[in-house]
RNA sequence: GUCCCCAUCGUCUAGAGGCCUAGGACACCUCCCUUUCACGGAGGCGACCGGGGUUCGAAUCCCCGUGGGGACGCCA
């Protein structure tokens, strides 16, 4: 048995929009704490002042509501905590885990060019780290010093990645990180030390280009006797080409997928199926997630986004919707097509008809455009179904549809004499008037779509032909 | 360059030595349903990166290749 509190975090930089690979961190870290009855933390990393905005922060925030992705704790802000990491890093100096260092910026890049050239690993080489006998060089009055963790330098570091198994590093390839910059300003490392700690997280759940930041962060976990969380590091998520997302190439804000038409949990579902399994089931809420999720069914690698499955999905949500719900959404999206004023009980009818035939709700909302807006039919559509045989049909129904009842069925009944008094078959009555009618050859049993649009519009837009 | 990680159908994955003639899902193809297109239903196509071991037996364990990816900042 396990007694321990469960305490996850997530941990965005707000740099940017909430991307798919960062909430599906946030996803599997709410979901690890809400399965075992913990608590999930919000901690926005906002130590790199000049990349970090309040827009970014607000886009986090928007994004994770959306979701749906609650936290326990937070969200708290880095920038609040200076005093305590201030305090931190005083203490580690006087305890001789950290020192100065007056390395220009220039003399580093001097040294990592040369390094590189003889094939070496990048690194500082602990020119001002203080050392028994050792003669450190004279301070220079015009480099203000950055401070520096004193690193072990032999051994290893080896955790067991709840994800990826055993990793061991040497510590010979890790150096002395800098830990507060010259402006004494803290940097990410050192932060997310102090923060976990201070914060009790149980267990880090992150993207795995963290890997190789964890030794050093257990190290200095380890020189301020603090615990060493548990680690669990995701793969990255690739586009659809198979590319690597970055900022310039197919990086999209999870809200772009609200403004696509893309429910959330259709994207949660997606999400939680990508690096994560459960046997083979493929469609389940976040309830089922939360009380299934586990670390051990994690994949160690990358994924790659596959739209043509987050459609699938969201086709399978749109149809168990609320069509209430649906409406409201569906509402405005049409006032931003230009369509204002929509009745939801009509509105509710039109989604009715089509939400099993639609894959996101703009796809949904572009396709009752007709019932609004007078279509207009493709010319080829034109000559391929209203044919001249068939013209002198549809004069008939229209004037048999002046006095019918107008209910669905009774609509189906007109139309269905026609077709038999004529000898016809179905489609070639039904094309034409949907042509007409939707502007497109394809749409939802025309006789539903007739009596949705009404009596009036009907013989309006047929009247145009004759 | 150095270190670290990864490797099952086109894609997401199941698989913890025999249950695998490798299962499911998306996509694709065929058929059925049908008032067109979808939806739905039934089938089908389709994968263990290569080579060595270990073992009675390997998709599963080990090693070496190969191929991907990540990290090497006074960014996070």
């Amino acid at each position: 048995m396990n007694y321990m509190t469960i305490r996850t975090r997530f941990a965005p930089s707000p740099t940017g929009f909430l991307h798919i690979g960062g909430a599906r961190t946030a996803l599997f870290s709410w979901a690890y704490a809400r399965k075992h009855h913990g608590q999930f933390i919000l901690r926005i990393e906002d130590t790199d002042v000049a990349r970090s905005t309040p827009e970014a922060v607000q886009a986090i925030l928007d994004g994770m509501h959306w979701l749906g992705l609650d936290y326990d704790e937070g969200p708290f802000y880095q920038m609040q905590r200076m005093p305590r990491y201030r305090e931190v890093i005083q203490q580690m100096l006087e305890q001789g885990h950290a020192y100065y260092c007056y390395a220009s910026k220039e003399e580093l890049e001097a040294l990592r060019e040369s390094q590189m050239q003889q094939g070496l690993k990048p690194r500082y080489d602990g020119r001002w780290r203080p050392e028994a006998g050792k003669q450190l060089p004279n301070a220079p009055q015009d480099v203000p010093p950055v401070i520096r963790f004193k690193n072990p330098q032999t051994g290893f570091v080896e955790w067991n990645d709840l994800v990826k198994g055993s990793i061991r590093i040497s510590n010979e390839e890790l150096d002395d990180l800098i830990i507060a910059r010259a402006d004494g300003t803290p940097t990410y490392n050192f932060c997310v030390v102090v923060d976990d700690y201070d914060m009790k997280i149980s267990h880090v759940i992150r993207g795995d280009d963290h890997v190789n930041n964890t030794p050093r962060q257990i190290n200095m976990l380890r020189a301020l006797g603090a615990p060493v969380p548990k680690y669990a590091h995701l793969s990255m998520i690739l586009g659809d080409d198979g590319q690597k997302l970055s900022k310039r190439h197919g990086a999209v804000s999870v809200m772009q997928y609200h403004e696509d038409g893309y429910l959330p949990e259709a994207v949660l579902n997606y999400l939680a199926r990508l690096g994560w399994s459960h046997g083979d089931d493929e469609i389940f809420d976040m309830q089922q997630f939360c009380s299934w999720f586990d670390l051990d069914h994690i994949t160690p690698s990358a994924a790659q986004f596959n739209t043509e499955k987050l459609n699938w999905l969201n086709a399978h949500y749109i149809k168990q919707a609320d069509l209430s719900g649906l409406a409201d959404d569906i509402a405005v999206r049409l006032e931003q097509l230009g369509i204002q004023n929509v009745s939801h009980e009509t509105l509710t009818q039109q989604i009715a008809l089509y939400r099993e035939r639609t894959q996101t709700l703009q796809e949904l909302a572009n396709s009752l455009v007709y019932f609004y807006q007078t279509p207009e039919p493709a010319q080829d559509q034109l000559e391929k179904h209203l044919t001249d045989d068939i013209k002198p049909v549809l004069s008939n129904l229209i004037e048999l549809l002046k006095t019918s009842e107008w209910t669905a069925d009774a609509v189906h009944h007109v139309i269905d004499k026609i077709v038999q008094d004529n000898g016809l078959k179905f489609p070639k009555v039904a094309m034409p008037l949907r042509v007409i009618l939707t502007g497109s050859a394809q749409s939802p049993s025309i006789n539903e779509v007739m009596y949705i649009l009404g009596r009036e519009v009907v013989l309006k837009r047929l009247q145009q032909f004759f």
